[in-house]
DNA sequence: CCGACTGATGTCAGTTGCTGTCATCACAGT
DNA sequence: ACTGTGATGACAGCAACTGACATCAGTCGG
C-alpha cells in the first residue's frame, strides 16, 4: 500500500515491492497470486463475518433481513478502519484491474451469501435475489460512507435498505403482471 | 471465439488470433486494448439500449420498473441470438479474467442506468438503488436462462423482478420459506 | 498527374507480469 | 548425525502489452 500510494498501483513494479519487504519477486509471487492480491489479503474475514452473521440470524429473520444485518455488522467492522478503508479504495477506484478484482470479491461474497441463505431453507432464486440485491445496496452505501463524510457506516447501511424497500415498494404494478 | 472455444481461452495467444485473422499481433492491439476486448465488443450497444429504454419510458413509470423494462428489452435482443450467448457465456464464466471483465461491463451499464434515471429527476441515492438492483436481478435471471433450458428470456426477467418485490417485502408471498 | 497528407499496417526491440525448475538453507523430529 | 520439510533464492523463459519507426495505399488540393 505504500509503495501504491506512493506512484501509483501501475507505476509500481512488483520487483520494488519484493525489494521494499526484503525478499524475492519469486518470493512474492509465492504468497500473492497476482500483483493486485496484495491489497486484498484478508477478504476472507470479511467473507465469514456475513455468512455466520446470516448463519446465526434469528430463524424468524426474512432473507433480506438476515443480509441487512449481515452487513451492518461488517459494516462496523470496517468502520474501526476508517482512514484504511478511505486509502485503499482510493487506489483501487484510480484503477480499472484493481476495481475488477473488487467486483470479484463482492460477487465471491453474494454466492457465499447465497449459499448461506439456501442452508436456512431459503429457496434457490430468492436466495440468489437476496444476496445480490444486498451487495448491491452495499455497494451504493459504501460509496456514500467514501464520498460524504458521514461517519455512522452501519447507520448509512440500514437507510440504503430502507430506500431499497420504498424503491422496490412504491412500483406500480404493471399491466404484464396478469 | 473461434480459438477460444476450441482451445480454451488461457491457451490461445494472441499470435494465434491475429495469425488466423491474417494480422500482425501489434494490429491485434490497436484494434482492441487487451487479449479479453475481443469477447466484448459491441457491448455498448447493449447500454445505449438499455440507456434509451430508460430515457423513453413514460414520465409516471417508476424507476425500478422503468430499469425492469429497459431489461426485458435488452433481454429480447440477447434471446435473438440465443446459441451464441449461450457459447459466449461458457467461455467467460471457464475464466476468471474474462469473468472480471464481464463484471466491469454490468458495473458500467449500473452507472449508465444510474445517470439515466438521474435524468429523469430521480434523485441520486434512488437512482444508483434502483440500477444497481437492476443489475442484481438481471444477473440473477441470465444466469436462470442459461441454466434452465427455459427459452422466454424476457419473461425470466420479468419474474424475477416480481420475485424481488416479495423478496423486499412487498407483494405477495410465495413459496419462499420452507 | 504530382506531391503532401492521412490512416492502417508491419517490424522490431523492450518492459513487465508470471511460471517452471533446480539449488540452498534453516529447522524439526528421530 | 540423518532425514525430511518448507520457505527462499537464482535463473531461464513465455506471453501480454507498448513505443518508435518504416511502409504503403488511398485521397485531396493544386
Amino acid at each position: 500500500m505504500e509503495l501504491y500510494g506512493e506512484r501509483g498501483y501501475e507505476q509500481t513494479t512488483v520487483a520494488e515491492i519484493a525489494n521494499r519487504a526484503g525478499l524475492t519477486e519469486r518470493t512474492f509471487f509465492r504468497h500473492f497470486a497476482d500483483k493486485r492480491e496484495v491489497l486484498f489479503w484478508g477478504g476472507g474475514a470479511l467473507q465469514e463475518l456475513l455468512v455466520s452473521s446470516v448463519a446465526d440470524a434469528p430463524e424468524s429473520t426474512a432473507p433480506i433481513d438476515a443480509v441487512a444485518a449481515a452487513f451492518e455488522g461488517a459494516g462496523a467492522r470496517l468502520q474501526e478502519r476508517r482512514e484504511h478503508s478511505r486509502q485503499r479504495q482510493a487506489i483501487i477506484t484510480a484503477n480499472a484491474e484493481l476495481r475488477e478484482r473488487e467486483l470479484i470479491k463482492l460477487a465471491s461474497f453474494a454466492s457465499a451469501l447465497a449459499d448461506a441463505l439456501r442452508r436456512r431453507g431459503v429457496a434457490d432464486t430468492a436466495a440468489s435475489l437476496a444476496a445480490e440485491v444486498g451487495i448491491a445496496v452495499f455497494r451504493v452505501a459504501f460509496e456514500r460512507w467514501i464520498d460524504t463524510g458521514q461517519p455512522d457506516f452501519p447507520q448509512l447501511i440500514r437507510e440504503s435498505f430502507d430506500e431499497l424497500k420504498v424503491v422496490t415498494g412504491h412500483g406500480r404494478r404493471r399491466d404484464l403482471d396478469r
